[in-house]
DNA sequence: TTGATACTCAACTCATTGGTTGATTATTCG
DNA sequence: CGAATAATCAACCAATGAGTTGAGTATCAA
């Protein structure tokens, strides 16, 4: 349960789903991926932390470079919630539910 | 400022996905959405505002009673974000990006 | 008008988050 | 060996988040 918690929590960060998108393009190590950013390494790998306590990342160590990679199973979770609501914001349930409730009104 | 930011974050918590799941069986006053909870008015209140400024809920006023409404909308921009790697979770790429890694590496 | 109901606002905790720097540990390279 | 590279750890700071209480406002109902 508090699983959807920590990706959507992960989620909530530019810096974060920028690094997701990085990694997307492969295996990338935690110096490359801090590279375009501005701002210190211990910042970055705090931030591959969060990913990685959300299960959304995964890091191997080959000699002194931890190589960083993309697990995107936990979006899944992510999109299952989302996709209860689906309905709505394309645009039928809402409406009809605004229907009824104003006919309930009256 | 970025609106995803703002979507991710308010779902990140279990008692706004909650209300949010509790709005779309229909409209509710807010007093009604936070009976079920253990704690008070106010804090499911600020729940509701962070979920309204995340566009994700309105409230209309009538008489002395503030109605909630899901506005599921910008759960659009998150799934769209998500979809990008949606290959990734379904197990095609990822399979396919270790191994062109690994024969890269040999 | 008086009192209950449905809230908001302000002020305050306490924990977490995003960021820093400085020191330390591994590892590779000359 | 010694120096550079990759990264972590520890300590700290400022800002935010989730929660509280107490007081105030607006509305309805008797």
């Amino acid at each position: 349960m508090p699983d959807l918690n920590r990706v959507f929590a992960a989620l909530s960060d530019e810096t974060r789903r920028a690094i997701v998108a990085r990694l997307s393009l492969g295996e990338t190590p935690l110096s490359d991926l801090a590279e375009p950013f501005d701002m210190s390494l211990t910042t970055v790998s705090k931030h591959v932390r969060v990913l990685s306590d959300a299960g959304l990342v995964s890091v191997k160590k080959r000699g002194r470079t931890r190589y960083c990679h993309l697990e995107a199973a936990p979006m899944k979770d992510a999109v299952d919630w989302l996709d209860h609501y689906r309905a709505f914001w394309e645009g039928q349930l809402d409406s009809l539910a605004r229907y009824l409730n104003e006919e309930e009104r009256t």
